[in-house]
DNA sequence: AACTGTGGCCGTGGCC
DNA sequence: GGCCACGGCCAC
C-alpha cells in the first residue's frame, strides 16, 4: 500500500454501509489538477452519549458501563449489538460531568440503541443521539468547506479506493473561488395534459459555455436538439449532463418543481436520473411538505431555496420569482413569456422558438445567480460547517444550531438535546416576551438629525452581561452579581466569574467580524474583498439570530430568561441614551430598538463626539454606540388610527440629497406599483419644498385614473396566500380573488402570491377582486381613494399642507377632489 | 408552509 | 358609523 497526500477542496460527504460497517465518503476537488475524487474514510463510527446520574459512585458507574458494553437484543433484523464504551469528561452546563460515549455499528443503530438502554435507571439522559452522521464527521474531522485541506491517503489495489488516513485543515488559507467548480443549471417547460405535468422543453446552460435547449418538437428552435418524445428529452438531460459532467447542479425552485416532474416522468418511462460520473442517482426525498433532490458528488444547489430563507430580508421585489430576483440581483430580466402563452405555442405549434428561448434564459440566469451568490454560500457553509446543499437549504435556526454543535465539538461541551414536541408546546404556552422599545414620534418635518445606533446591541448585550441558560442566578455570585449584574425588569442576574457557552462562542464571532472589516479595509482585491465581505456578512447574520434563537420554542439553547433578560437590557441602555441625551440638550426625534435620532440646531461634530464619548465611556463591556451619520430632514407622519406620529414610518434626506424610506406604502410589496411610485414622487418633491409641483402630480395621476389611462400592470396589487385557502376565516380581497380563480379551475398553494386587480365589476373590495391575468378594466374609483389618496395625504399633512387648500375653483374642495 | 425573536402599521370584512 | 379581529408585511 502506498500512502500519498492530497490537498483538495471538501463540498460533499455522505456515507454507505459496507458489511456492517459504516463508510463515510468525502467529495473532493483537487485543487491542483481540478479532479475530483472521492475520499473513504473507514476511521469513524457513529455514537452518542449517555449521562450516569451524578450520585452514582465509581462501581456503579463501572458496572453501568459494562452493561452498556455487554448490552445485546436479538429481534427479527438480527442481533443489536454496541461497539464499545468509552469513558469520558464533558462540560455540560458549567460542569464538568463523567459521561459514556456508546459507539455503534451503523448510523441507524443509534435511535435503537438509545430507546433500548432508555429504561436503565443509572442513566440521567442521552445527549447528541440526532446529530447526523456525516454531519457529525465533518464536526469531529473539522472538515473545512470551500478551504483548502490536506488528506493523508492510501490506494487499496482491490477496490480502487482512495482511504483517508489524517486531515488537516489550512485554516489560513482563503476560502476558494467560483471558478474552481464546474456549474450547469437546468430548467424545464412543461404543459398539462390529461391531468399530468409533462416536460416539452429542457435548457442546460453551464460554466463551460455549453446551452442547449432539449425538445421534442421538431420545428422547435434552429439551436434545439430534437429528439423523439418526452422520454427521450429526459434520456438527452441525463447524457448531456454527464459528458458535461458538473460538480454543482444548480436550479430555481428545483426541488419543488422542476426535480418533482424529472421524478414522476422518469418513473412512469422507467429511467433513473443517473446523472453523476461516479454512477450515483439523484434521490427525491419528500418529508412532509419539504422535498429534496440530492445526488452524492453532483451537488445540488436550489438557489430559490436560499433566497426564499437567508436573502429574502434583503431583497426588495414584490416576488421571489427567478426573473424579480435576476433583475434586482443581477440587473438582467427574464424574458416575458407567461404559462397561458405556452402552452397556446405548444398547443398551435407556434412562436415555439421564442418557449425555447425563454427555456434557456431562465438556465443563464440560474447560473449566474449561483455565481452571485457562491461567496455567501461558501462562508455561511464554512462558518457553520455544513455542506452546500444543506446550507443552501437552511433557515437561520438551522445556521445558529450548527454554528452551536460545531464550537461545543471544539470546547469539549456536549450540547443540550432538541426539545420534545410536549415541550415545544409548553414552551410556545408561555407566550410572546417583552420585546424592544419604540420612541414615539412626534409629526412634521424635522430638521438637522444625527442618527445614532447601538452596534449589534442583542449579541453585546448577551456578551458583555454573560446571558446564557448556564450563567442566569448562579450561587458563586450571589453577593456580588446580585447587584452588578441584574437585569432591569426582572428580578435574576448573571454569573460575572464564568463565561456562559453562548456568550463566549458570540464573542468569537464578533472579534472575528472586526478581524475581518479591518482586513477589508487594507484590501484593493476586489476578488478577495467580495469573500471578505460575505464572510463578515455571514457572521453577522448568525450572529444577530442568536437572540432569536434563544427565544425559540425548538431551539437546543432555549431559555425565556435569557431572551427577556436580552431585551430587557436593551430597552434600559436605549432608554439611558435617550434620556442622556434630552439632559445634554439634544432632542429625541425617534428611535427604535437601537437607534435614537436627535436633531440639532444645526450640524455640530464637536458636539456629536462629545456626546458619542460621553455615553460611550459609561457602558460596559463590549457596548457601543456608533454615530451613523446626518440627515438634513426627516419626515414623519401622524398615525392612521389614534394619537400621535407612526412609528417605524419615516423619511430621511442624506446630505447628498438621497431619501431614505422606511415602513411607507413605497416600500411595501402589497400595495400597487402606482400607488408607491405616487408616494414616493410626492416625498421627493414635498422635501424639496416643492408643494404646488406635488399637489399637481397628484392631480395628474388621479386625472389619469379617472379617464383610464394608467395600464393596468400599474394597478396589480401583490398579496402572498399564506396558507391554504379553506383556513381563511376572512375573506379578504386576494382570498376572494384566489376562489374565483379555483372556480376557473385553478389551483393553489399556501405561500403563493396572488396578482390582482380591483376591478369595476362588484360590491365590495373583494366582489371586484380578480386576478390580474383575468382582469380587464379597473375600478378607478378605488384606486383613487384607496390607493393613491391615503398614501399622499399623510406625506402631505406631515408637512403641514391641508387638504383644504385647493383654490382654482368656485367652491372649496379637497385638492384630490375631482 | 416557512421553525430566530417582538413591535407596529394599516386595509378589509364583519359584527354591533 | 364605530370598533375590532384578521391578515400581511415591514423595522429592528
Amino acid at each position: 500500500m502506498n500512502s500519498d497526500e492530497i490537498s483538495g477542496i471538501v463540498f460533499d460527504c455522505d456515507y454507505i454501509v459496507e458489511g456492517n460497517k459504516p463508510l463515510v465518503r468525502v467529495f473532493v476537488k483537487d485543487a491542483k489538477t481540478k479532479q475530483n475524487i472521492v475520499l473513504h474514510d473507514s476511521s469513524f463510527c457513529p455514537y452518542f452519549y449517555v449521562v450516569p446520574y451524578l450520585y452514582l459512585t465509581d462501581e456503579q458507574a463501572f458496572l453501568l458501563k459494562k452493561k452498556i458494553e455487554l448490552f445485546e437484543h436479538d429481534d427479527i433484523s438480527g442481533t443489536l449489538k454496541v461497539k464499545s464504551v468509552k469513558e469520558e469528561e464533558k462540560t455540560m452546563g458549567l460542569q464538568k460531568r463523567r459521561v459514556f460515549r456508546v459507539e455503534c455499528f451503523i448510523p441507524k443503530e443509534v435511535p435503537l440503541l438509545k430507546a433500548h438502554l432508555e429504561k436503565e435507571e443509572e442513566i440521567e439522559g442521552f445527549r447528541e443521539y440526532d446529530i447526523l452522521f456525516y454531519k457529525r464527521y465533518l464536526i469531529d474531522r473539522n472538515i473545512e468547506l470551500f478551504r483548502q485541506m490536506h488528506f493523508k491517503v492510501h490506494h487499496e489495489k482491490k477496490t480502487g479506493r482512495f482511504f483517508v488516513d489524517s486531515i488537516k485543515a489550512d485554516k489560513n488559507s482563503p476560502l476558494v473561488d467560483f471558478s474552481l467548480f464546474r456549474w450547469l443549471a437546468f430548467d424545464l417547460e412543461t404543459i398539462e395534459e390529461s391531468g399530468k405535468t409533462k416536460i416539452i422543453f429542457a435548457s442546460i446552460v453551464d460554466s463551460s459555455g455549453c446551452k442547449t435547449v432539449i425538445t421534442c418538437y421538431r420545428n422547435g428552435y434552429e439551436h434545439a436538439v430534437v429528439v423523439e418524445d418526452e422520454k427521450s428529452i429526459i434520456e438527452k438531460m441525463g447524457e448531456i449532463i454527464k459528458k458535461q459532467n458538473p460538480d454543482f447542479i444548480l436550479t430555481y425552485n428545483g426541488d419543488n418543481f422542476d426535480f418533482n416532474v424529472l421524478e414522476d416522468r422518469a418513473k412512469t418511462f422507467g429511467i433513473k436520473l443517473q446523472w453523476s460520473s461516479i454512477g450515483e442517482n439523484f434521490t427525491y426525498f419528500s418529508k412532509g411538505a419539504r422535498k429534496k433532490a440530492q445526488c452524492f458528488g453532483l451537488v445540488h444547489i436550489d438557489i430559490y431555496k436560499f433566497v426564499f430563507s437567508i436573502m429574502r430580508g434583503t431583497i426588495k421585489s414584490e416576488t421571489l420569482k427567478l426573473n424579480n430576483i435576476a433583475k434586482e440581483l443581477l440587473g438582467d430580466e427574464k424574458k416575458d413569456v407567461s404559462y397561458s402563452d405556452i402552452s397556446h405555442a405548444w398547443r398551435t405549434k407556434t412562436n415555439l422558438s421564442k418557449i425555447a428561448d425563454y427555456c434557456v434564459h431562465d438556465s443563464v440566469l440560474t447560473l449566474k445567480l449561483g455565481e452571485h451568490i457562491f461567496a455567501n454560500l461558501s462562508s455561511l457553509s464554512n462558518l457553520v460547517c455544513q455542506l452546500p446543499f444543506d446550507t443552501c437549504r437552511a433557515s437561520y435556526g438551522t445556521l445558529v444550531e450548527a454554528f452551536a454543535i460545531r464550537k461545543a465539538h471544539e470546547k469539549n461541551i456536549i450540547v443540550p438535546n432538541k426539545p420534545s414536541n410536549e415541550e415545544m408546546v409548553k414552551r410556545k404556552q408561555k407566550g410572546m416576551f417583552k420585546g424592544a422599545f419604540v420612541y414615539s414620534p412626534k409629526v412634521g418635518l424635522k430638521k438637522n438629525i444625527a442618527l445614532f445606533d447601538f452596534r449589534s446591541l442583542y449579541p453585546s448585550i448577551i456578551i458583555t452581561h454573560n446571558i446564557d441558560i448556564d450563567t442566569i442566578n448562579c450561587k458563586c455570585c450571589l453577593k456580588t452579581a446580585k447587584k452588578k449584574n441584574k437585569v432591569p425588569d426582572y428580578d435574576f442576574y448573571f454569573c460575572q466569574k464564568q463565561k456562559g457557552f453562548i456568550p463566549s462562542i458570540l464573542e468569537e464571532i464578533i472579534f472575528l467580524r472586526v478581524k475581518i472589516k479591518k482586513i477589508i479595509k487594507e484590501t484593493r482585491d476586489t476578488k478577495m474583498l467580495k469573500k471578505l465581505d460575505a464572510q463578515q456578512y455571514a457572521l453577522k447574520i448568525v450572529a444577530n439570530a442568536f437572540y432569536g434563537y434563544m427565544g425559540f420554542a425548538g431551539s437546543r439553547f432555549y431559555d425565556y430568561r435569557a431572551a427577556v433578560s436580552t431585551t430587557s437590557f436593551g430597552r434600559h441602555y436605549i432608554h439611558k441614551v435617550i434620556e442622556e441625551a434630552k439632559e445634554e440638550g439634544f432632542r429625541v426625534v425617534y428611535g427604535d430598538t437601537d437607534s435614537v435620532f436627535l436633531s440639532l440646531p444645526k450640524k455640530n461634530m464637536k458636539k456629536i463626539n462629545k456626546f458619542l464619548d460621553h455615553i460611550n465611556n459609561s457602558l460596559p463591556g463590549i457596548m457601543d454606540l456608533e454615530y451613523e451619520g446626518f440627515f438634513t430632514k426627516g419626515l414623519f407622519a401622524q398615525k392612521k388610527h389614534g394619537e400621535g406620529g407612526a412609528k417605524k414610518r419615516y423619511a430621511l434626506v442624506d446630505e447628498n440629497g438621497n431619501i431614505i424610506i422606511k415602513g411607507f406604502e413605497k416600500v411595501r410589496r402589497d400595495w400597487s406599483v402606482l400607488a408607491r411610485q405616487t408616494q414616493e414622487k410626492v416625498l421627493e418633491l414635498l422635501l424639496s419644498d416643492k408643494t404646488e409641483e406635488a399637489k399637481n402630480y397628484v392631480r395628474d395621476v388621479i386625472d389619469k385614473l379617472k379617464t383610464k389611462k394608467v395600464p393596468i400592470e400599474e394597478l396589480v396589487i401583490n398579496t402572498n396566500l399564506k396558507k391554504s385557502i379553506s383556513s381563511y376565516e376572512q375573506m379578504a380581497p386576494h382570498v376572494m380573488a384566489v376562489k374565483k380563480a379555483i372556480a376557473r379551475g385553478m389551483k393553489f398553494k399556501g405561500g403563493q402570491n396572488i396578482a390582482y386587480v380591483v376591478t369595476a365589476k362588484g360590491k365590495s373590495i373583494s366582489d371586484k377582486a380578480q386576478l390580474a391575468e383575468f382582469a380587464n378594466d379597473y375600478d378607478s374609483q378605488y384606486y383613487i381613494n384607496n390607493q393613491i389618496i391615503p398614501v399622499v395625504s399623510r406625506i402631505f399633512e406631515a408637512v403641514g399642507v391641508q387638504e383644504l387648500s385647493l383654490t382654482d375653483n368656485s367652491k372649496q374642495k379637497n385638492i384630490f377632489e375631482y
